[in-house]
RNA sequence: GGGCGGAUAGCUCAGUUGGUUAGAGCGCCUGCCUUACACGCAGGAGGUCGUGGGUUCGAGUCCCUCUUCGCCCACCA
């Protein structure tokens, strides 16, 4: 905004239609690019402050949690650039797997096809399409909410860049023996046809049957007693994949029977009966079916005892055996839906009683994270990534103090899970991602792993094919802090910015994401990817559900910005930021959920406002070039708020960074309260700026003269820095404000202003606590004998020792705000019924008020005052009585606590006096 | 099954190491369009801080019990 509109033609209120404009402006004045020459790792001046933005889904539209994510990241962001650091906010996107992926399969089976229909290429090609007509979208949404991301680095997880890194990644891995392919059970999604990680398969709660199932034991003479063991089972269609069962060594029960057989009904095989500890004699009838291919423990058990290991489910969840297994399944069961065959298999059991109980069960399943498809254990051939020594850097990072996390009670979670952690599978069964750089010979069946595309087996030269797989999508954001920033090449980015500051995220992708970025970090950079994580809570309705667009209570953030504006939207996100709580909106009413942020910046608004149209155009000196003695006590007193509001925001934001790259006990949890932050500006704006120190200066404005020059400058420095200190949280009615204030030139921006400094200069205006007691007693007196508001009152006030002076110089500012024609000196030796406040420091307020006052009225509202005033006395002098209390507490409070004693004491007799004249007994 | 978090005004939430008469926003009541703002101003009502116990001179704050809501983790079929 070049162009300073004349102040008359200024709305009442902010219009957040001219956001848009606004962001394009800045960011063609290039506010938001990191320079990385500027760094000091690279010999630069300033400190680098970077955060890397957590990817959204390359395919995604902006929800309620991107918003709340990237405003949380927005605010630092904005604090540290104004604070003079080479501020780094790194955006991008991700090509999301199985996300993207189903997406566009959900548009060829709109279209009746499947992706084996289209082919691996063309379904490629597709979903590439697809992603370049609606990968900017999100990224222009952030924009709308005012994210000052450096869009020229933006970065896609499949972009070639990134593709590099990727293989680079992988290949290290597999050079230093930490990637190895397994034949093993992992989680497989029989819709999405892939398999998952641990993380990937959810757990969810859900009433089932516990089936109770009789195996017959093989009779070794025909004479014998026909015996049974039965075993108990949540999932009976597996049975026929059984390969033993297992009892526990020491079961009595069982003893007997180990090493003889059963026969296994429907697939009507003879299975072993073995005996292994992992059995728990207590749970059930303390025998285990054992099926290895469909159970990860079995499999366990499978391999012990050297078992066959059938698979009897196919990948699609269909019932169906190959080979020399074939026969388990029964025909009439092959190719019937798991669930189905559950079903099927149950009712012949108990035809042929062999069902012998059915109990109801509450247990939990494994759910894929994208489709909720019940996950199926399998049994394949899996890439997976060696953990363990990949964690140890990770959990010694976060006891040493390299890293911390807040709220601290995540950390706990954290280590716990990096102590237990399991190899990862990273390989995915999907066409959309990063292809697995393995090669196979066809020839000598080397197996090689390749930075490079390979077309003949590096060992004999013989024709290879390349693994089909891709890889888990979280393996490539595992790498963001870094492949981002140019890596595996040695880049200026990488030096200037790397390792980044905060990572910004919620909870729920702690160890999908950021746990994988330290680990790799450690592992490829041999450093921390930052130092401070940062988990935010959930967006949630007011049953406290998660905002969910399939659940239909979401907020769409387009909405709330086309109502109310992006300031509004991002002010009520952060003022609700309590560290790690979760924020919940109402969807059904936007306005109760919003209007406290677009109120705000209304009144910010109307702050700048009547400030432009009363200071006038003429030029406004410096503060610093006004004496202190031409400050007025209202002046030092909001210059004195005004520093107490710089400490409180910078206490609330915290330290940006450790000072030697460890946190102290001190700083560990000190910081990031955006809610503390927020509050501190509002009400210093609010009800010290706006509501005195504005009310104050109306007056003075008005008269000629020096003074209104002082007031002027005071008005507009205060002013000033306060939009500095809300730049973060409403950076678009903050420049618009800013720039209009008298002296700016055309090019500054707030957003690169300095962040304000206390001056700790002057008395800190106590004289003026005075002036707002008597005003608000005045206030309170006019509003409990319903005065009407157009009658000036007569009122005295009667100072305390010195306060004469400080009362008298705003006497004008008491009668405007108080109404009242003022006297001010000793008390008259009689007047009238008055109404009487005594003030804190002995100051008293009389009101005559012959024919309004009610004498009867004032006697209860004055006996009422002492009353309560002295059972507070009652209470304090107790306790100042009470020997532990003046020898345990703290000195500084026992002084606190006399010297209130001693206000409270003169208060009180002050008042009787008053209720004594006035009432008599 | 293990662990964690919340329960404070009608609603949504602050309340840092125990120490003034427990705060804010919204809502509510009364009165005001007082020429920056009715998306506002002034005044006001409203809380036995989930339950029961304990430690302490002193507890919303620390300890234990219970109730309740939510979250994370987990190979008991």
């Amino acid at each position: 905004m070049t162009t300073r509109d004349a102040v008359t033609d200024i709305p009442p209120q902010y219009d957040p239609a001219l956001d848009a404009a606004r962001y394009a402006e800045w960011e063609r004045a290039g506010l938001f690019h990191a320079v990385e020459e500027r760094s000091e790792r690279v010999g630069g001046e300033r400190r680098p402050f970077v955060i890397v933005m957590p990817p959204p889904n390359v395919t995604g539209v902006l929800h309620m949690g991107h918003g709340l994510n990237n405003t949380v990241q927005d605010v630092l962001v904005r604090w540290r650039r104004m604070c003079g650091d080479e501020t780094l906010w790194l955006p991008g996107t991700d090509h999301a797997g199985i996300a993207t992926q189903n997406v566009v399969e959900r548009q060829l089976a709109a279209e009746g096809k499947t992706r084996f229909d289209v082919g691996r290429e063309a379904f490629v090609e597709r979903t590439v399409r697809f992603v370049q007509e609606t990968g900017g979208t999100i990224l222009a949404q952030l924009r709308a909410i005012g994210a000052s991301a450096d869009w020229s680095r933006t970065a896609y997880t499949l972009s070639p860049d990134l593709s590099r890194a990727v293989r680079e990644a992988f290949v290290r891995l597999y050079e230093r023996g930490l990637i190895y392919r397994g034949h093993r059970v992992i989680h497989w999604c029989p819709r999405c046809l892939t398999s998952l990680s641990d993380e990937e398969a959810e757990f969810h709660e859900q009433s089932g049957q516990l089936y109770h199932i009789a195996y017959p034991v093989t009779r070794v003479h025909a004479a014998e007693d026909p015996r049974s063991i039965v075993i108990a089972t949540t999932r009976p269609e597996t049975m026929l994949g059984d390969v033993a069962v297992a009892v526990h060594p020491d079961d009595e029960r069982y003893r007997d029977l180990v090493g003889r057989t059963v026969r296994l009904p429907i697939a009507n095989i003879e299975i072993p009966i073995i005996a292994d500890t992992y059995t728990d004699p207590s749970f059930g009838t303390g025998a285990l079916k054992i099926t290895p291919a469909h159970d990860a423990n079995d499999f366990e058990v499978g391999q012990r005892h050297n078992l066959a290991m059938p698979v009897v489910i196919a990948a699609n969840g269909e019932m169906g055996a190959t080979g020399d297994d074939a026969p388990r399944v029964p025909p009439e069961l092959v190719g019937l839906d798991r669930f189905v065959a559950r079903e099927r298999i149950v009712q012949r059991l108990r035809s042929l009683g062999f069902l012998v109980k059915v109990e109801p069960h509450h247990h939990a399943v494994r759910r894929c994270y994208r489709c909720n498809t019940i996950v199926e254990p399998r049994l394949s051939d899996q890439w997976f990534v060696r953990m363990r020594p990949l964690s140890e850097p990770a959990l010694r990072a976060v006891r040493e103090r390299r890293i911390r996390v807040l709220p601290e009670r995540w950390e706990a979670v954290y280590v716990n899970w990096l102590e237990g952690i399991r190899d990862w599978n990273i390989s995915r069964q999907l066409w959309w991602g990063h292809r697995i750089p393995v090669w196979y010979c066809d020839g000598c069946s080397h197996v090689s792993a390749s930075r490079t595309d390979l077309t003949r087996c590096p060992d004999c030269g013989g024709s290879v094919r390349q693994d089909e797989d891709v890889l888990d999508t979280w393996f490539s954001s595992g790498l963001w802090p870094f492949s981002t920033l140019g890596w595996p090449d040695t880049t200026d980015d990488l030096k200037a910015f790397y390792p980044t500051d905060m990572l910004v995220t919620a909870p729920e992708i702690l160890f999908f994401w950021v746990a994988r970025m330290i680990m790799l970090g450690y592992a490829f950079m041999g450093e921390t990817p930052f130092h401070t994580v940062y988990l935010h809570g959930t967006v949630r309705d007011t049953k406290h559900v998660r905002m969910q667009k399939s659940l239909g209570n979401g907020i769409d953030p387009l909405d709330v910005l086309q109502l109310y504006g992006a300031d509004a939207l991002r002010y009520t996100v952060i003022s609700s930021m309590g560290l790690g709580a979760d924020t919940i909106l109402d969807p059904n009413d936007l306005e109760r959920s919003f209007a406290p942020g677009r109120n705000f910046v209304t009144k910010l608004w109307n702050i700048g406002r009547f400030l432009l149209t009363n200071v006038g155009s003429e030029s406004v000196e410096p503060l610093e070039r006004i004496a202190p003695d031409r400050l007025t006590s209202s002046d030092r007193w909001i210059l004195a708020r005004l520093d107490a509001a710089i400490a409180a925001c910078d206490a609330a934001l915290g330290p940006a960074r450790p000072h030697d790259g460890t946190w102290t006990e001190g700083e560990l949890n000190a910081g990031l309260r955006l809610n503390e932050y927020t509050e501190a500006a509002r009400t210093f704006v609010w009800n010290d700026l706006a509501d005195w120190y504005v009310e104050t200066s109306k007056v003075r404005l008005a008269t000629p003269g020096p003074d209104r020059d002082v007031a002027r400058t005071v008005l507009i420095h205060a002013f000033d820095q306060a939009l500095r200190l809300l730049q973060p949280i409403v950076p678009f009615v903050t420049d618009a404000l800013w720039q209009r204030l008298p002296g700016r030139a055309p090019n500054e921006y707030i957003a690169v202003a300095a962040w304000p400094t206390a001056r700790r200069a002057g008395d800190g205006g106590g004289d003026f606590e005075l002036v707002r007691e008597v005003v608000t007693a005045l206030r309170q007196l006019r509003g409990e004998y319903n005065v009407a508001p157009g009658r000036t009152l007569e009122a005295i006030v009667v100072p305390r020792d010195g306060a004469a002076g400080s009362l008298e110089r705003e006497r004008r500012t008491i009668e405007r705000l108080a109404r009242v024609s003022l006297q001010i000196g000793p008390a008259p030796a009689s007047h009238g019924p008055a109404a009487h406040q005594v003030l804190s420091g002995g100051s008293e307020v009389i009101v005559p008020l012959e024919g309004v006052i009610d004498v009867a009225k004032e006697c209860a509202r004055l006996r009422a005052e002492l009353m309560s005033l002295e059972k507070q006395l009652t209470g304090l002098t107790q306790r100042l009585a009470n020997e532990q209390f003046i020898s345990r507490a703290k000195p500084e409070i026992v002084a606190a606590e006399r010297q209130k004693e001693g206000e409270w004491r003169t208060r009180s007799e002050q008042l009787r006096a008053k209720v004594l004249s006035l009432c008599g007994a």
